[in-house]
DNA sequence: GCCGTTTTCGGCCCGACTGTTTTCAGTCG
């Protein structure tokens, strides 16, 4: 049972307390304890084991949650979530996920019409049934059944680049607007989260409904959810909703704040706000009625007597309390890395002879990469068998004889195999620079046998990196189960280092567990994985993942100018 | 249901847009 589960049973305890009728900050503990638990880094099941009084330490969590926890995870279900569900279904649920679509209406269709779930509520929008209700009209009717339309045929999330490409795309637009002073966005966008649900963007310009006509003529722009005077909402052709907001430039320090969130985060600011007396909104700071601050984001932190916190660690994961002990870190840039260790060339499933590679990794001024190419078990991608990469290591030493200005390391992504052996002997694995080690098979194994197995590779002598350490690809395959922090004590233990892969379908390690693991001062490498030179590319979202998760960069390996030295150390 | 530099009780973050209404509830971010 893992703690998305539990989070997720709590956030449906939280849906049908709301569709009730029920106190809304009852509603807003369970919605909080589910946000904070579905990515809690540590075992909830292994917590309760250890004793079920612990689960009180994490905020957000009172005596209340904490009981149905520990019955959950011992019983296997939650009473009173089984009594709730009998009065409304799981099913009837999913109609809070439809645009304009709330608890009370939920409630209203179920009561009164006795709808079950999204094909009931189709039928009874098709038939005219819906536009009866009470404070219903034919409008709200239409509306239902196109967003039900629009709920059926989109994904919810987009991967990072996709969204940023999109923002991009509409910013560049915007920009050429005469009346648009300032634009750009905000949101889980600015905060470089992994995947985004909708892309928010923020200007100043006078004028303003020139500027939401100049928005909603857009030609990419398929429909207009809402269009006011400072707030506008529009679909994409690629799906993904816009949100405009324009606001004066005195308040544009508060509103990038406000809008870039996360919410929690802004929950969480505007508590501190309150105890100091100020009132604090996407309009400015104000003291009673004066306002205080708001030009800048710098000015609307230092009001609150906080030093700026950088927006990736906006998650409400302890940025108040490091800013408190004056211990926020000094987030790594891109400019810090020099140089790239996992790589695949035409020998395995790249696509560019190593001499392409070196040119172009020449290019973009690193000083060092590790050619790293797969191992003989995984056939799909040509890996090489023992014989072929004593070949390559040979090859490679011939090139660094030639190339002064960059050094080519020997390496390969080898195989973790089933039971934990790595897939060349040691015997080769000696003769390499550098081993990384990633499962590539086997994905189902039961938690314990999976985390049995990478913690017996992590104890290979010869391996240096695990290799995209989840397993995850980002809205297609769940993380492999993994007891991670058995994973990154081990790592701590036996000096390994955890790969940050940027290939954006990854960023594996997740941010979390990046900031689980530096708390246990495990280092990292951050990695391309790339099988073409266009995907050195990746890198930016690696350094965008490390920078969630707190990194500095004295966290990173290939920051280092001399990465021999640093492999010693 | 949670929580405590005002508190073990009584608070709990703030504002815009829409549709169906004649003053606002519901939804969203």
């Amino acid at each position: 049972m893992d703690n998305k589960f539990i989070a997720n049973i709590l956030r449906e305890i939280g849906e049908i307390l709301e569709i009730q009728g029920e106190n809304r900050f009852k509603i807003l503990s369970y919605n909080r304890a589910a946000d904070i638990l579905e990515n809690y880094p540590y075992d909830l099941e292994e917590i309760v084991e250890r004793d079920p009084k612990l689960l009180l330490e994490i905020p957000g969590i009172g005596d209340s949650i904490a009981e149905k926890i520990e019955e959950l995870v011992l019983r296997g279900e939650i009473k009173f979530h089984q009594q709730l569900l009998k009065k409304f279904n799981h099913k009837l649920l999913e109609l809070l996920n439809i645009r304009g679509i709330g608890p009370k209406k939920v409630r209203l269709f179920s009561v009164q019409l006795g709808i079950e779930d999204i094909e009931q509520l189709e039928a009874a929008a098709k038939s005219g049934a819906l536009a009866t209700l009470p404070k219903m009209g034919k409008k709200s009717e239409s509306e239902i059944l196109e967003a039900i339309n629009e709920y059926k045929q989109h994904k919810l999330r987009y991967l990072l680049p996709y969204g940023l490409q999109t923002a991009e795309k509409y910013i560049a637009y915007l920009s050429k607007s005469p009346d648009i002073k300032k634009v750009e966005y905000a949101g889980s966008l600015r905060r470089r989260k992994e995947t985004v649900g909708d892309i928010d963007i923020l200007t100043t310009g006078k004028n303003k409904n020139k500027i939401m006509d100049y928005l909603c003529s857009f030609p990419g722009v398929t429909k207009v959810l809402a269009k006011g005077s400072t707030k506008s909402s529009v679909l994409d052709e690629t799906g993904i909703q816009i949100d405009l907001r324009i606001v004066e430039s005195d308040e544009y320090g508060s509103a990038l704040q406000y809008f870039t969130g996360c919410k929690d985060h802004n929950v969480a600011m505007r508590e501190i706000a309150k105890k100091r007396g100020y009132k604090i909104s996407e309009y400015g700071v104000f003291k009673k009625e004066k306002k205080v601050a708001g030009k800048t984001e710098e000015e609307v932190y230092k009001i609150m007597g906080y030093p700026y916190i950088e927006p990736e660690l906006r998650e409400n994961r302890g940025e108040f309390e490091a800013a408190r002990a004056g211990k926020l870190p000094k987030l790594i840039e891109y400019k810090d890395l020099k140089g790239d260790l996992h790589m695949h060339s035409v020998w395995s499933d790249g696509s560019q002879s190593i001499i392409e590679i070196v040119k172009q990794a020449k290019k973009l001024g690193f000083k060092y990469i590790a050619i790293s190419d797969h191992s003989q078990s995984l056939r799909v991608a040509k890996g090489l068998d023992e014989n072929s990469i004593l070949v390559q290591i040979e090859e490679i030493q011939r090139l660094r004889e030639k190339e002064k200005d960059i050094l080519i390391l020997t390496g390969a992504e080898v195989d973790i195999l089933e039971n934990g052996d790595l897939d060349f002997s040691n015997k080769i694995l000696s003769k390499l620079d550098i081993v990384i080690g990633s499962v590539h098979s086997k994905f189902r194994l039961p938690r314990d046998e999976q985390t049995k197995r990478v913690i017996k590779a992590l104890n290979n002598p010869y391996l240096k990196i695990l290799g995209h350490p989840s397993g995850r690809l980002l809205l297609k395959r769940e993380p492999l189960q993994l007891d991670m922090e058995a994973i990154i004590k081990e790592a701590a233990k036996n000096k390994k280092i955890l790969e940050i892969n940027s290939n954006p379908q990854r960023l594996d390690l997740n941010d979390y567990y990046i900031k689980m693991a530096k708390d246990m001062n495990v280092k990292f490498a951050i990695n391309s994985d790339s099988h073409h030179t266009d995907q050195f590319a990746y890198l930016k979202f690696g350094i965008f993942q490390a920078r969630r998760g707190w990194l500095e960069k004295t966290d990173v390996i290939n920051t280092s100018n001399d990465i021999l030295k640093a492999f010693k150390t």
